[in-house]
RNA sequence: UGGGGUAUAGUGUAACGGUAGCACAACUGACUCUGGAUCAGUUUGUCUAGGUUCGAAUCCUAGUACCCCAGCCA
């Protein structure tokens, strides 16, 4: 994909084509296109982007760069009601965030051109007028519901608008008026003329133009009559001179109307391959869905965490190579099936197992004295930034007579094959030394409050002189020097893997997941502490830095930080195999 | 009694008439100062029924299942 980006690992893709690198291949070898290759990226600016766009922006830009072409970013803003600035700062900040560290020096913007749908509208217009001139369409005086009405149904052909004849000249006449605004809205539409009883319903006269006195987010005021998306995509494509327009599946049934335009206007045309969008297990894909649940507040905007959006992703603490990696695996197909969640953990866990230093939090913290530890004594012992990665170096933990532990890692009657620490057993602190668990002191409830605990000095630095082995290593913070840290943990955003699968009546909200966000007051190691500096002056983590917290996951710096407290996001969990353990125990 | 698509392990995706492979998941085991990571191994598959062929996931015929289409949305 990349010049400075290692090739994929031997994954599906790996070595074979998919069925759209196919299919160029083959027109470069007939020369088609002249072995030209240029895509397209046409979001339309009504909303955010989501994982399933970074999909295609993946296809499509990624197209490009493997076949040495182009491909552009165009904004198919068709619809003024709809769209907003706001939407086309964020898809281009994400496409940018997407597409980072794969460009070549120098550059900072992926498209090869930035277009917008509404560059087009005077070639469009001028376009349509040709259409009229041709007896092709005509101006239709129906009511959106008398359309409807005769448009019949899949099994039942239409039948022809009452203004279907009218002369070229009353059509070219109206056209203009239509456009001078003399017409109130939704009074009239521009209508081609191809076939009311066609099977193909995309082609029973659609509808080209409409009036709409809407403020346009470019063109201002200047247009009441919009054209439709349909009308609008093809040549849109053909003006940019795209060879492989590249969208999803629904599209398909219409590749013929835009064929239609096309033959009828004469102009160049492009090749349109249609494949599957993702989907993903627990969430849902679709704009209207994610805009339905930022409107109704069911999380807090489009770049929550939970949300599948980039911005979500990014905020939670993805990273683009993971995404690419991810967009990468799933490879490409016209089958539609659902990929399971854990394929994108998995890939963001694979990411930063290898470039996330490691740090120490405690999340439900249970605090841990060491009898025999001096009193008033701390120490600095060393700790390894990361073992995957030696050059991230070693740093100082402190150390001293109390602790927080991780509640769960405390069991006063614990199951057989539990090697975490319980009344008279043995384990290791990370990096620190052997902690043997004495005694336990509750409360009038019976809770357990604190531990009573010894340490063996002779095993500083996590290992015994003696050679005696403990099964259980264990994450910890010195009480003494502990930050607090708001942690968000997150689970997925439905609670069940086809949310969209509901009962008649019902729609995916019933499937929320009420537990996707849990907050929780951590006890975090000093090294963790917040700098509003950018990033290279002075010390501290910024937003977006990502750490492991050991044995817990991956976490990421939230925007919420200030530098009296930290914020974490838990971008993703480890594998956990004694909660698997634990899972299969239950079910027994 | 419409049209357009799609069917390969649990989930995705290869194989383009010649040993059904890979990844994720699951399960074993090894190793480990993260029950992480890593390594080794195991289980599970061509929608159905016929046909062509020495040989079929692939070609043919007939079925079946699922998805999309009746916005002046994109």
């Amino acid at each position: 994909m990349a010049d400075n980006e290692p090739a994929p690992p031997p994954g599906n893709a790996g070595g074979s084509l998919n069925f759209i690198h196919q299919i160029i291949e083959e027109h470069n070898k007939t020369g088609r296109f002249a072995g030209r290759v240029c895509t397209r990226f046409p979001p339309e600016p009504n909303g955010y982007l989501h994982i399933g766009h970074a999909k295609s922006i993946c296809l499509n830009f990624g197209t490009a760069r493997r076949y040495g072409g182009r491909c552009n970013l165009r904004f198919d803003d068709t619809n003024p009601e709809k769209e907003e600035q706001e939407y086309v700062d964020s898809i281009m900040e994400d496409v940018r965030w997407v597409l980072s560290g794969t460009l070549p020096a120098g550059r900072t913007d992926p498209w090869d051109g930035l277009y917008y749908a509404s560059d087009y509208f005077d070639q469009l217009y001028e376009w349509a007028i040709v259409l009229i001139k041709k007896g092709k369409a005509f101006i239709c005086d129906q009511t959106p519901d008398q359309v409807r009405e005769t448009r019949g149904t899949p099994n039942k052909p239409g039948t022809n608008s009452p203004f279907r004849d009218r002369s070229v000249e009353e059509n070219l006449k109206l056209f203009e008026g239509m456009k001078n605004g003399e017409f109130p809205d939704g009074s009239r539409t521009l209508r081609a003329k191809i076939d009311m009883a066609h099977a193909n319903i995309n082609l029973r006269d659609p509808v080209l133009y409409r009036i709409m006195r809407a403020t346009h987010h470019r063109t201002g005021d200047k247009w009441c009559i919009y054209a439709m998306y349909d009308y609008a995509h093809g040549q849109s494509d053909s003006i940019e001179k795209i060879t492989h327009s590249i969208c999803t599946l629904e599209f398909e049934h219409h590749r013929p109307l835009y064929d239609w335009f096309i033959n009828e206007l004469g102009i160049y045309h492009p090749q349109q391959i249609e494949f599957s969008r993702l989907n993903l297990t627990y969430t849902v894909m679709s704009k209207r869905k994610l805009l339905l649940l930022v409107k109704d507040k069911h999380v807090r905007g489009w770049d929550d965490p939970r949300m599948p959006t980039i911005s979500g992703l990014r905020r939670r603490g993805y990273t683009p190579e993971a995404i690419r990696a991810f967009c990468e695996r799933i490879g490409v197909s016209k089958y539609e099936g659902t990929i399971e969640m854990a394929w994108l953990e998995d890939a963001l866990r694979d990411d930063l197992n290898k470039k996330a230093q490691r740090r120490m939090a405690v999340l439900r913290p249970l605090k841990v004295v060491i009898e025999n530890y001096p009193e008033s004594q701390t120490e600095e012992l060393d700790a390894v930034n990361n073992p995957e990665d030696p050059s991230a170096g070693s740093r100082k933990v402190p150390f001293g007579r109390e602790l927080y532990i991780e509640r769960t890692d405390f069991m006063e009657d614990p199951p057989k094959g539990y090697f975490r620490l319980s009344p008279g057993k043995e384990v290791r602190l990370r990096w620190a030394y052997f902690l043997k668990c004495n005694g336990v002191i509750k409360d009038a409830a019976g809770n357990v409050t604190e531990l009573r605990c010894t340490y063996d000095p002779a095993t500083k630095g996590g290992n015994a002189p003696d050679g005696r082995k403990v099964k259980g290593t264990i994450h910890w913070v010195s009480a003494a020097h502990a930050v607090p840290a708001e942690v968000r943990l997150y689970d997925h955003l439905c609670k069940v893997p086809f949310p969209e699968d509901v009962p008649e009546g019902q729609d995916f909200l019933v499937n929320l997941n009420p537990n996707s966000l849990e907050v929780v007051t951590a006890m975090v190691e000093p090294s963790l502490h917040f700098s509003p500096l950018p990033p290279g002056e002075g010390s501290g983590v910024r937003v977006g830095d990502k750490f492991q917290f050991e044995r817990l996951g991956y976490f990421s710096v939230d925007k919420d930080s200030t530098p009296g407290k930290l914020v974490f996001n838990r971008a993703v969990t480890l594998a956990d195999t004694w909660a698997k353990m634990e899972k299969k125990g239950n079910r027994q």
